[in-house]
DNA sequence: GTCTATAAACGGATAGAC
DNA sequence: GTCTATCCGTTTATAGAC
């Protein structure tokens, strides 16, 4: 794959920008946004500021490389269950593999939450919940359920759900996220696809 | 009351602080958090940063004051609506004044927003769902409801779909936030109080 | 009460040495 | 490929004039 500097990457130039990635998440993560400058990254990687800028071109560009990368492989799990689950069970498996993927990795919750809110152009709300209204809807069909429901307030919700339980999980390690995913499912099956 | 300068304010200084309070609101709105600088708050309400330091002492003081007014405001409207409703109504009462007073004040959401995601020890996770579970546990003794719920599951579940469905009226003035509110009812009704 | 002036630190980014 | 050195803008905050 070619690379965002035009030309392909040697395999140290490789190793370095997957470092600074690794080394922004947990900057952001663990003191947020405003505390991840480059003077702070170039410092945890072990490099100086210039160091950091020839590998990424601004501050901005290795930021959004990291928010790549989180979204990349929440997506490629996600999506992978979804599939693997039928259509009468997509839902159930969008929950359960959201809340499975985020609470083992605390430090992509923060970078995603980070991007959301600083407005991100990348993360297009309609693009989340016009994916989770289509499991829905497919559901429903697949299930044989009448009726009508607003699939995008049905998408919202279990997304808003998700949100809350893998946040809390975040703030309390005791928290049983799983247990809640369960019922977030049952809720999920009882208000929404029946 | 007494103020945080350690004596009473004069109208005049109450009028500014209110006005550097309600600015603040604005430009962290409308901009970011990060783009809330002294300088141009003091540029909003039309004085100089020194100025703005004359009423309070730090730029986080005059930010924890803007977070508490958003706060005060937000509790006093629910809490309200809330005690208003019976006990058996007391979920759907909190989702639909929550709903309801956010969506009439998009700049107090962001506002909340960044005193949450800027880990704000004012926003102790615990006080907020702790209060819902409550509600949910008094509304189904009051209808007679038996079996098990993790009442903290619940809260968290009906607190992240508000959040969901204000988001996302924020973003979409056209997204009818009243009526997913009461999708929401329908669904913790079915799913959480029977 | 609000100003000017200024300090001191930090932000991202560039040039050029090695 | 990484460093030193530097630039320039911005930030919070203070001192002291008016």
């Amino acid at each position: 794959m070619p690379s965002a500097r035009g030309r392909n990457l040697t395999f140290t130039e490789e190793a370095r920008r997957a470092q600074l990635v690794d080394v922004t998440i947990e900057l952001v993560a663990e003191r947020g946004y405003a505390a991840a400058s480059l003077g702070r990254i170039a410092e945890s990687a072990g490099i100086t500021k210039a160091g950091v800028l020839y590998h990424f071109p601004s501050k901005q560009a290795l930021v959004e490389a990291a928010h790549e990368h989180v979204v990349s492989a929440l997506v490629a799990t996600v999506g992978a269950a979804v599939e693997a689950a039928g259509p009468a069970e997509g839902p159930a498996a969008y929950i359960r593999s959201m809340v499975g993927h985020l609470r083992e990795r605390p430090r992509h919750v923060r970078m995603l939450i980070e991007a959301i809110t600083s407005g991100a152009s990348l993360t297009d709300s309609k693009e989340r919940w016009s994916a989770v209204a289509e499991l829905v809807s497919a559901a429903r069909a697949a299930r044989g359920v009448t009726g009508e429901v607003d699939v995008r307030s049905a998408a919202l919700l279990i997304g808003g759900g998700i949100d809350a339980i893998v946040a809390e999980s975040l703030r309390d390690s005791e928290y049983d996220a799983v247990a809640a995913a369960e019922l977030l499912v049952e809720v999920v099956e009882r208000g929404l696809l029946s």
